[in-house]
DNA sequence: TATAATGAATGTGTCGACACTTTTTGGTTG
DNA sequence: CAACCAAAAAGTGTCGACACATTCATTATA
């Protein structure tokens, strides 16, 4: 399963070795759990009942809660105890606009800093997508977490590890979450993939500027796709209530 | 001290009430310690230490420390323990260059959805920023917190919670840290000030793009500033060395 | 004298326990 | 039968303790 693909890119679950801190498995356990909808949104957490899931104290657990808290993942509200986040529209939408100008950013630097080797390393990963969207097979792995994939390594081509941070440490998440709880089959791949070689030949002529410009317009578009999806989900609603 | 803006923004120190949990109040404490120098950057934490200085359990430090550690002000090492973060050079133009993007969508957004009341706010505190100026009294303190005032006034004015989060949430604590340590006293406040009354200009005409590339260019024109004390800072080394 | 081995001291990782607060339950009364 | 109050159950906030890892000081050795 996920085929070549597997273990390329590091973004998730960064710490799971299983020689690092307790608390920082937990950690990535809980924040994949809470991203799949494992632990689903807007559900109390109990922390008791938490740590004798995991098999550890609930001083360790509330670390890992602590940062989670931070990352935005999780809502404590004093002595009512942690519940994990429910998503909104307005919250996506915001995640979205900043997604916008950084991913913009990202691949404006990533125009100007990566790599020849880098760079050939991008296209090929983006040749793996087209096989996996071929076959059935890999399909679903690609559009839920596929993308992101291609992302990261502009991220890291862009040499400025707080973009990294950002992106990967919290704002990625939350689209990940609706991703996985719609099941947005975003309705054509093939021509996100269209987008993205068109923002890697840029990327290769050094052309900072269309990078750019061509990033940013990649995600608009995706946000717009939520924004329609939502709308008509609306209507929908609208029609039966 | 600190004259009639006192209070008047809550950006910082948000949960200091002294019914906040203990760990919101230690972090709290911990983080601004940080920033204003009084733990020295890139000093070593002794947990024990800084328990028994603060008055509380190692536990509660801890939950403290896991989300300092979130927002990247403190590192830890797996048995080495944590250590204070040590601002590099390179990471500071990285967070200019990233709240360039961030401040430009952030005025965009609040020339698109500030009240007209928020923004005879946001122009009365400029007023008061420019007797603050006047009167030498406030200036150490306009110089180094009052920028952010205003930067808040507009991310909140902007109606993206998102953006402030990250803004306010890790990226502005790193430009407030390298103030107080370098005590760069900006040369030219009073014109710092007349962007920041170009840009609520721009907010006010509701010309959002404007407003987006007076805030870029503004924050750049810092960027630039930084930019340049480090290659003086650099010479002067490179001369007596 | 420099270096390597060894034991003491300090520090981190993790756990279990207790006090106080909130929620639930179940009985009581109008 | 509904509304209300009281006791119990569950949960959160905070603390202290112990095992293991690391660092430091000391001593023994080449």
């Amino acid at each position: 399963m996920k085929k070549g693909v597997d273990n390329m890119c590091p973004v998730f679950n960064e710490s799971s070795q299983s020689n690092a801190p307790l608390t920082d498995r937990i950690f990535d356990l809980l924040q994949d759990s809470i991203i799949k909808g494992d632990i689903p949104a807007g559900s109390k957490i109990s922390e008791p009942e938490l740590a004798k899931t995991y098999g550890v104290s609930r001083g360790t657990l509330r670390e890992a809660l602590s940062r989670l808290e931070e990352r935005h993942l999780v809502v404590r509200s004093p002595n009512h105890g942690v519940r994990v986040v429910s998503l909104s529209y307005e919250e996506l939408i915001e995640t979205y606009q900043i997604r916008e100008v950084l991913g913009g950013l990202g691949s404006r630097l990533a125009a100007r800093n990566m790599t020849d080797e880098e760079i050939a390393g991008l296209r090929a990963l983006l040749y793996e997508h087209e096989k996996s969207i071929e076959e059935d097979q890999g399909l679903s792995y690609y559009q839920k977490e596929g993308e992101f994939d291609f992302h990261y390594l502009v991220l890291r081509g862009s040499r400025n590890k707080k973009l990294l941070d950002i992106l990967d440490g919290g704002l990625y998440q939350l689209i990940r979450m609706y991703r996985y709880q719609v099941s947005t089959t975003s309705s054509r791949p093939s021509h996100a993939l269209k987008e993205h070689h068109r923002i890697v030949d840029a990327i290769e002529e050094r052309d900072e500027e269309l990078a750019d410009y061509l990033m940013c317009r990649h995600i608009r578009t995706a946000r717009i796709s939520v924004e329609e999806r939502h709308r008509n989900m609306k209507a929908e609603n609208d029609n039966n209530g």
